[in-house]
RNA sequence: CGGGCCGUAGCGAAGCCUGGAUAUCGCGCCACACUGGGGGUGUGGAGAUCGCUGGUUCAAAUCCAGUCGGCCCGACCA
């Protein structure tokens, strides 16, 4: 027997986190790098899981009253200029169209021809062109609210980039509202990040934080950004999505006004929010180990893969037979409000390699059937979050599939949320705060940190030392609204506590 | 965009410093055999214009210049 690796994912998280991950994504299948800088080309079972997401997000979108809706991928350069603060915050990193043609050119290749009059840019977000759309749309308050989102791509010519973290190119959604009052757009722009909260903790499995941005890290032209902010098992925070209002800045930018019940002419008040393919990436430093990716439940592909065992033809037809009939009693079994997810793997591959393809792709259940097993009318399963295979008659395992999977979406929340526990801390002087963020060994940072809470009076006070120690105020936490102490770095009076963390 | 490391078969690497013949190894892949509740064993085989362009040279994977791409760190990050 040839030596197996005393993990299915080499380095291990321990030894190097950056590499592991992108380790997970090539064992897992999930993605590859393109020929195109910065791009990723996402394969069949990391789009299955990425489709589940949109499936999950999108009912619950519907849920809330929104509608979906699609608008261009390009916007006249000049609609980015409308909005100062939009502008400063967009501009570097657009990708520009400034021809329309091709033509061959004399070295025998291509080169671009037919100059556009206004170069357009590629959508790096639509607040812009949806704006300028639903100026056109609103002349009453009768028009209000206007409650759309759109799936859709969006490119940010990024200069550093790392799959599905931060990619030039990225999938996602983006919802764009319009409110006669802001109370109501402020409302919506709470709900919204509700929603994206209970699908993180719910579906994704996920804890997270909800908290408003300072200042400094809000969205260019919002008059608040709230966002969800998890924690990976490096112990760097995540921001995993945002809901911003956008008070009246976009709708005195793009003149969305309308009239009022009482006649007068009024700026509307508008929000907007998304989540994208990053949470691919977070579901990956969330819950995966050394030996690759593990899925949540409820977002699997396959909840249940089948690995018939068999040495010869008529084993095989046997075995097949049974299988099949395994599969259509477990399809007709529910977990979470769907249908159990099966699929058998038949592949002419060994059995221990058939095994571990799924280990790394993180399916939850594996079930091995053989001669023996049928003999018993019993099944083998392994749980993608215990090492250990067990033995279960048929029956057990058909009446419990949904309690298992259910247990097992509850033990990979539970274990993520320990760990954020664990990794917390009340700091409220600068040598522990220094402390905290320092590696013991600086030449080979060890994986350390965590989340900071600490009371702060300034913000600008303190970029010195984030900078330095390179950590970053990741949100204001909704809980601890209110809250006052003192500031961790000058002893000033504080109104805000906020949660500090290196960050991704 | 700055710093560092790196592009050699599908993947991972050696060779490069000190230029020279058929570019080496492991995994994977294909075929056959033995196997068979586990990433197994054996035999045989396929697969690489050494990232790209140019230069130096009788001769370039190797030296030089440029360029494209990747990873990490940093700056930036809606």
């Amino acid at each position: 027997m040839a030596k197996a690796p005393q993990t299915a994912i080499q380095p291990t998280r321990a030894e190097d986190y950056p590499e592991w991950y992108q380790q997970v994504i090539r064992a897992a299948d999930l993605a590859e790098n393109s020929p195109v800088r910065g791009c990723m080309v996402i394969k069949p079972w990391g789009y299955r899981l990425w489709e589940n997401m949109q499936r999950a997000l999108d009912d619950m979108f519907k849920a809330t009253g929104h509608q979906n809706a699609y608008f261009p991928l390009f916007i006249p350069m000049s609609f980015l200029e409308k909005e100062a603060e939009h502008v400063e915050g967009f501009a570097k990193e657009c990708a520009v169209v400034t021809h329309h043609r091709l033509e061959p050119d004399p070295a025998g290749g291509l080169r671009p021809a037919g100059k556009l009059e206004e170069p357009l840019i590629v959508r790096p977000t639509s607040e812009t062109i949806i704006g300028a759309t639903y100026a056109k749309w609103v002349q009453s308050y009768r028009d209000l609210p206007i409650l759309i989102n759109q799936w859709a791509n969006v490119v940010r010519w990024e200069l550093r980039t790392r799959m599905f973290l931060r990619t030039a190119e990225f999938l996602w959604q983006e919802g764009h509202t319009v409110h006669a009052t802001a109370e109501e757009a402020v409302e919506e722009t709470e709900r919204m990040i509700h929603v994206y909260a209970d699908f993180a903790e719910n579906w994704m499995a996920m804890p997270v934080t909800i908290g408003s941005k300072t200042p400094a890290e809000r969205f260019p032209g919002a008059v608040e950004t709230l966002s969800i902010e998890a924690m990976m098992q490096d112990r760097k925070a995540l921001q995993a999505g945002t809901s911003h209002f956008l008070g009246q800045n976009f709708s005195k930018a793009q003149e969305i006004c309308f009239q009022s019940e009482a006649g007068e002419r009024e700026f509307a008040w508008t929000t907007s929010w998304g989540v994208s393919t990053r949470l691919v990436g977070a579901l990956i430093m969330t819950h995966s180990d050394d030996d690759g990716f593990v899925l949540p439940p409820r977002l699997a592909p396959t909840h249940v893969v089948i690995l018939p065992i068999y040495r010869d033809d008529s084993q095989r037809s046997e075995v097949m037979e049974y299988v099949e009939s395994l599969r259509k009693e477990l399809a007709t079994q529910m977990y979470a409000g769907v249908p159990i997810r099966v699929e058998i793997d038949d592949r002419d591959v060994r059995g221990g390699e058939k095994k571990w393809h799924h280990v790394k792709r993180g399916v939850p259940i594996r079930v091995e059937v053989g001669p023996k097993d049928i003999e018993k009318d019993s099944v083998f399963i392994g749980r993608r979050d215990q090492s250990k295979s067990v033995g279960l008659t048929r029956s057990e395992f058909i009446g419990s599939i949904g309690t298992i999977l259910t247990e097992m979406q509850q033990g990979l929340f539970d274990r993520a949320l320990e760990l954020r526990k664990a990794n917390s801390v009340d700091i409220d002087n600068e040598a522990d705060f220094r402390a905290f963020f320092t590696p013991k060994n600086e030449s080979e940072p060890e994986i350390h940190g965590g989340f900071a809470n600490c009371f702060f009076s300034d913000e600008q006070t303190l970029d010195p030392l984030l900078k330095e120690l390179k950590v970053t105020i990741r949100c204001i936490p909704k809980e601890s609204k209110g809250e006052t102490g003192s500031c961790f770095l000058t002893g000033k009076p504080a109104a805000h506590k906020a949660i500090f963390a290196k960050a991704y």
